[in-house]
RNA sequence: CGCGGGGUGGAGCAGUCCGGUAGCUCGUUGGGCUCAUAACCCAAAGGUCGGAGGUUCAAAUCCUCCCCCCGCAA
């Protein structure tokens, strides 16, 4: 089978690595997007896909805009896919692209459709606390993530995991649901199913104003967006005039509601574990910060360096 | 040449502007206290202050170059 791949970030890369170790399968090419400037310094850096193909060997190509590109539409011609596979290509493709393999194009997404249609359905999971996500295949077609489903699959959210931790999970889940669906689908034994539109949810972007904590709401609401935005951008909280960043928290657990509270965003203690704040609701235990252009640190590293007293609060 | 912060005993930091025999919290080791403890008390060990030059009677501190780490931004 001729797979055409496109995909962009390491989310992509485990379905890439699993297509391509497929002895039936025969990856055709490679499209991702351009190189960007990124990081300290603004180099420009190839995309996790990019790496990935050219070290397994594969043709690559990257553009700037399938839709404005005449060369994409030629480049189907030319490799003659049997199916095209999307995985977090992070472009919008016009059906003329999509439709052209004879089995169309599979896409894998990272939430159970139609739940968290869109860009960032894993921060949403975590934000929404949900104990349960999970993994999708569908059909590309015109609309954003609603195309006739194939296969999904369940993917329980361990208490402290990270979105990058989620991520990682669902990737690696994604890719292995993709290969075997994928087969399934071309030998004839899976018919698509349309997605209950009705019940969708979306899963925007979200602006960098998102990641500021705000020590109102309850500890576990705390929890979920420190963790939601772990690795990036790093939730965020004031703290003696600076920012700091708030990577990792314990779960709250009952015992925490049993300390004596006090106002939102104040330090009501300080342990081998780390530094207890107390939120709107409960007390969230911040176990590992990080104070700008300082190295991140654990909990009582942190109220060490800074000398960290109760009573201090941070907003 | 995108902007900026930092490298000081095992860890996290102060001291650098206004040069003059290195300090804080934690940890470690020994001892004490206690029914007991990750709690408390006493004591000790542990640092060529990222590297190389330079200025100076004297450099963690001032100047030059190099290496490494990080925040913003994208």
């Amino acid at each position: 089978m001729r797979v055409l791949f496109l995909g962009t970030p390491a989310f992509a890369v485990p379905s890439l690595e699993a297509l391509a170790a497929d002895p039936e399968i025969e990856v055709v090419a490679v499209i991702t997007q351009p190189d960007r400037p990124a990081g300290r310094g603004r180099r420009l850096t190839p995309p996790p896909v990019k790496e990935t193909a050219q070290r397994m060997g594969l043709p690559v190509r990257q553009f700037e805009s399938i839709r404005a590109n005449p060369e994409a539409l030629e480049l189907i011609r030319s490799t003659a896919p049997d199916v095209g596979v999307v995985v977090a290509f992070g472009q919008i493709l016009p059906k003329e692209f999509f439709a052209a393999p004879p089995w169309g194009t599979l896409n894998v997404h990272a939430s159970l459709l139609p739940a968290y249609r869109g860009a960032a359905p894993v921060v949403h999971a975590l934000l929404n606390g949900d104990s349960i996500t999970g993994v999708t295949i569908m059909r590309i077609d015109e609309g954003m993530d609603t195309g006739d489903i194939l296969a999904r699959r369940e993917v329980p959210v361990p208490p402290d995991a990270t979105a990058g931790e989620l991520e990682e999970l669902l990737a690696r889940e994604g890719a292995r649901l993709l290969v075997v669906t994928l087969r399934r689908y071309v030998s004839g034994e899976l018919q698509p199913v349309p997605q209950d539109h009705a019940g969708a949810t979306y899963a925007p972007r979200l602006p960098k104003e998102a990641a500021r904590v705000d020590w109102s709401l309850g500890a576990w609401a705390v929890h979920n967006l420190i963790r939601a935005m772990n690795p990036r951008p790093g939730a965020f909280a004031c703290f003696r005039e600076q920012e700091v960043k708030l990577w990792r928290s314990v779960p709250p657990g009952a015992e925490q509601r049993a300390i004596s509270s006090g106002r939102p965003g104040e330090v009501v203690g300080i342990n081998r574990e780390g530094v207890m704040v107390a939120c709107g609701d409960g007390v969230l235990t911040l176990t590992e910060l990080q104070l700008p252009g300082r190295k991140r640190v654990s909990g009582v590293e942190f109220a060490n360096g800074v000398r960290l007293e109760t009573g201090e609060r941070f907003a």
